[in-house]
DNA sequence: CATTTGTCTGACCAGTCGGTCAGCTTCCAC
DNA sequence: GTGGAAGCTGACCGACTGGTCAGACAAATG
């Protein structure tokens, strides 16, 4: 009688599988591109093929759907942070790191703008998240870069602000699209390489141990 | 009888000045924080003190209010990049706009989540500037760091995408207020002296002609 | 075949939305 | 002060929103 109006548990039944996927697509379609005040329950149930009731069934409401989607987002867009190996080399990691955000930015814009949506407005339904498994990740990596710069494997960087210069240059691909493709007009596999080229050199230049800037370049 | 209803003339009375900057002003808090379509005029009409019919007196619809809130942003938002002088020292001037597009994210974030918002859900009512204005303008300050970039006073670099990298670093602060907050704990002035150091030494590094990265990084 | 269980839908509901309108009040030039 | 324009409002409207519900349909189970 009762449809798996839970979050957590995952669907048993082949239909069940299908339709919770047909419809977490169709929504991260509608609420990436609207926000979620902006997206209706009969926009998802079209792109989805399925009735408004029947999202209702599968999903007890529409916050629901939006939840279920933050939170299966945040692994993955978490993992090339999970990825830095403290063994490697720093700024080899650290570039590698940049270029595998860079790719989910091309590979994941949709997941990319809902996430950005989120924040953007607030972050209304995910600010425990933030401050909790995020923040965590962030303060660790924080730590083996703070350690690498003590080592003298890397030019002296707050890594808090590289870190986030990091995530906005690479998001700014996907949550900026529009305004990307409207100012330079090449193909998508194009634009995708030129960013790649440019922080690659933007960030070695910066990173490099014992580079131009060791002191800090304004008093304050 | 009819308020001012077009959307270019300016308002001549007192009164029409006063209550067109309150609705414009109040619009700006709610649209920056909740989206178009998330943003209501009853919500404006509040922020503003002033009733709903009111509002509709001074505009003809909500979309015209969004419309001029946009129109009136982008000077703001491109006068930094405007202010670039062709006769300075390159890395000076860039680095000058960067301190001037993170003060802008710092003094006026609503202003610049309400352009993000815009813009990531497509930018439907800007498509126009985006491809007129603020193109020519991005299309001229590449071709003055192209010229830097041949006469040897800037390390070789693709200027759209270091426009775009500034953009996407300086603007970060203001969009995602709520995730660097949740982040680093720290006052506000003390993060934005934190970025702008980070950002000094980040471009500084990177533009420094002759410095380490002449070559491309990567092959492609 | 009958029963049960899971899947699905048309019709509907209460609340909210952007916007209208008739008419009220306030202001100001004369 | 008075007439007319400017400024303002309560009441209202149709459209749309998220969500409900009784019951139809489908599929497994006996």
């Amino acid at each position: 009688m009762d449809g798996r109006n839970d979050i957590a548990p995952r669907p048993r039944t082949r239909i069940q599988r299908k339709n919770s996927r047909a419809i977490l697509d169709a929504a991260l379609e509608v609420f990436s591109q609207y926000g979620f005040r902006g997206a209706t329950l009969d926009q998802i149930a079209e792109v989805a093929g399925l009735s408004k009731p029947n999202l209702l069934y599968y999903f007890p409401s529409k916050e629901a759907i939006h939840v279920t989607l933050l939170a299966g987002l945040l692994d993955t867009w978490l993992a090339p942070l999970r990825a830095i190996d403290p063994a490697g080399e720093p700024v080899e990691e650290i570039l590698g790191y940049v270029r595998r955000k860079l790719e989910l930015s091309r590979d994941y814009p949709r997941e990319s703008r809902l996430f950005a949506n989120e924040v953007l407005q607030g972050a209304p339904r995910i600010s425990g998240l933030i401050q909790g498994e995020l923040r965590d990740l962030v303060t660790e990596t924080a730590a083996l870069i703070r350690g690498w710069v003590a080592a003298g494997r890397l030019a002296p960087v707050d890594p808090h602000h590289l870190i986030f210069s990091i995530w906005a240059t690479t998001q700014h691909y996907a949550d900026f699209d529009v305004q990307v493709r409207g100012i330079l007009r090449q193909s998508p596999a194009r634009t995708h390489q030129g960013a790649l080229d440019f922080l690659c050199h933007l960030y070695s230049a910066a990173l490099a141990p014992g580079g131009p800037g060791l002191a800090p370049p304004f008093d304050h």
